[in-house]
DNA sequence: ACACGTTGTTCACATCTGTTCACTGAAAGA
DNA sequence: TCTTTCAGTGAACAGATGTGAACAACGTGT
């Protein structure tokens, strides 16, 4: 190394660790995590190959690690849209704005969840699966709160729970293809959202059994 | 050849184009289409990897093939749908039926377009991505001839559309990954269609603008 | 009957892959 | 200060990959 006496052996080892994972990230967010191979990864990450295996005993332990981190990424953006005054004012439309925000803020964590989802080998995706199932509980605690949706059937919060889940992601989705020069398309997408939440919404107060 | 003087020139092109695309789609159903090589392809369909070029330029145009081809299984599935009877009784039950049954029967086809949507290269994603957005505009216009939905703008009406196909969509996914062994899961993935399509359907009376 | 065109084969090559092994240099610990 | 530890190197391997060129076999149109 040239000038990195500054730094320890942990704080360098942390730091060469966080380079595989950034480049990982940033090299599946063209060709998609299950594509790209070990010595693309260490190259990207200024490394030789061997090198990688001082970090991850192989790409997929790095795919595991990527699930992990793209969901705290995740959770923490739920928790900091919570404090958010706006959402008590109106969660509809404050929702849609924090998620096209945010989404686009951590493009790659997201498309990486979204693509891995399915496109991902087994293990991979499987812990998508189960993270993002997780995740639909989680927010089934939030909603079984709601006026109209207190003495609903822990099934039926579930069921809405789901739903709103699948219309994130899929909207989430909408956002990661959005091409960079068109601006007019978030608008779009931002509109779309609120109207599929308002239907869905307006749906609860009917709601038997 | 061995005993194939039987068929013509035509006849056995034909019959070994329909190797490879068959071949493509049960490989891609383990791994994802975007993993498979065109030697695993070639080898699957028992030809030398050479003679694939005499049926496809390269992998991806066997990728757009393959969309072309699953679409128009969607396609006459739903005409078919449609004219079932028991749509008339009772939308939501029939086609929550009607999506579970087809989708078991033609899972390669679903897999491919599920996984692709997302996981795969850049033209193939591209050309589902255009299928999808065509399927709900076509979808549209059949919703609305519904009592409730006449009135509404077209700009709902593509809403709504669009929420049923992300729901169909969501919902062939989760049948997709469906374990063989877990025939029980059949009938919550279904209860759980219904409960999304009456939620939604609730809503319509009360929508405005 | 014969020349042509097309499907599929065989051989070849350069490239990229994951993984092994022995090594080096410098930080960490004694 | 001397020794140990360990992140990163470099060379080497066996295998898989896409693709090109020459060639064989055989339906097809003349």
């Amino acid at each position: 190394m040239e000038a990195n006496q500054v730094y320890s052996r942990q704080q360098q080892k942390e730091r060469t660790r966080e380079a595989i994972l950034a480049s990982a990230l940033e090299l599946s967010l063209d060709h998609g995590f299950a594509q790209i191979s070990l010595r693309q990864v260490a190259r990207h990450a200024g490394l030789v190959p061997t090198a990688f295996y001082r970090h991850f005993e192989s790409m997929e332990e790095l795919g595991l690690a990527l699930v992990e981190r793209s969901f705290i990424m995740l959770r923490r953006m739920i928790r900091d849209a919570q404090r958010d005054p706006h959402v008590f004012v109106n969660i509809i439309d404050s929702s849609a704005d924090i998620l096209v925000r945010v989404v686009k803020e951590n493009k790659a964590h997201f498309a990486f969840i979204a693509r891995e989802r399915f496109g991902g080998q087994g293990v991979v995706r499987q812990a998508i699966r189960h993270e993002l199932d997780l995740f639909v509980s989680e927010l089934a605690v939030v909603l079984a709160r709601l006026p109209n949706i207190e003495t609903w059937t822990s099934e039926d919060v579930h069921m809405v729970s789901g739903l709103f889940v699948r219309n994130m992601v899929s909207n989430a989705e909408q956002v990661i293809e959005m091409p960079d020069d068109r601006p007019d398309l978030e608008e779009q997408i931002k509109a779309g959202a609120r109207r599929q939440m308002r239907l869905i919404v307006i749906g609860f107060k009917d709601w038997r059994s």
